[in-house]
DNA sequence: AGTGAAAATTCCTGGCA
DNA sequence: TGCCAGGAATTTTCACT
């Protein structure tokens, strides 16, 4: 079978330099070059064409939300009026801080949310005074993440 | 109102490293005391604290899905026989590379999971091959992002 | 694609205000 | 806390293979 025709050829040791990068965003490419065997001029042009073709798309550094005070993760289902724009809820859902992911999907919601809060009082307060009264929303339904067991990006 | 005493005090400058590095994280230390107007070892020993509270609890780059040719994106609802524990079933989901993250929540459902996937064909072998075949697993529902507007961390 | 070398930049530590 | 200074390390480019 033909590998798919995209944009990018990536080998063992552009998978290499992936894997250690999404490990840790800041690892000098010396050290990779050290890691990989090959020189650091070399990690330094991949790296570039890595991130020209797309694959690499920016990196971050991580916050701990416990460390905030934000216990809290929850995903709502928004039920939204046929009247309601969905562009226009998700306007006023990106000014709710507390709220990380939108999605707009197939299935019973309209909208699907994935926020955070520091407590099941907060949480409450976000549901009922922020979500539910923008305008055509219609009504939510809420699971609480109890604990997340994996968190992890696609494997290289 | 008093803040809550947490193990650390941020003050704007601290945020400002923050925001930066939540943005870049690959982003020099020099050109943060540029932006802030402090000196570099002085971000460099705040940056030391704000890693050794916690706040910070590493970076990643990140890689962009689409260009790996994983195009659908999924939530999953697991719902669990009570003869299986909940421990199992998730070590036999980490085990399906497309899964990205599992979460034990209250509601419905017993787990519910995010996943990748290639296509609707890819995602539709993922559910009857990998995820229903896991014994204890007794239906699941699925919901897919049609498109997601939001994608963010928490605004410090 | 990879290498080695060189120049510019950055990291990081210690001493001091 | 923050600043300065300077040696070590890193990034980035370039000519050559």
């Amino acid at each position: 079978m033909k590998a798919k025709n995209l944009s990018i050829t990536i080998d063992g040791i552009d998978k290499k330099i992936l894997r250690k990068l999404m490990e840790d965003a800041r690892t000098p490419i010396l050290e990779i070059a050290r890691l990989v065997g090959i020189s650091g001029a070399a990690i330094h042009q991949r790296l570039k064409k890595l991130e020209k073709s797309g694959l690499i798309s920016g990196s971050q550094c991580i916050i701990d939300h416990k460390v905030l005070g934000y216990n809290t993760l929850a995903f709502v289902g928004v039920y939204l009026d046929k009247t309601m724009s969905h562009l226009d809820a998700v306007k006023l859902l990106k000014r709710i801080p507390e709220v990380l992911e939108c999605h707009f999907t197939s299935g019973q919601w309209s909208l699907f949310v994935k926020v955070v809060s520091k407590n099941n009082a907060h949480l409450m307060h976000i549901l009922n005074e922020d979500i539910l009264t923008i305008s055509g929303v219609l009504r939510t339904e809420t699971f609480v993440s109890l604990d997340q067991q994996i968190d992890r990006q696609i494997q290289i």
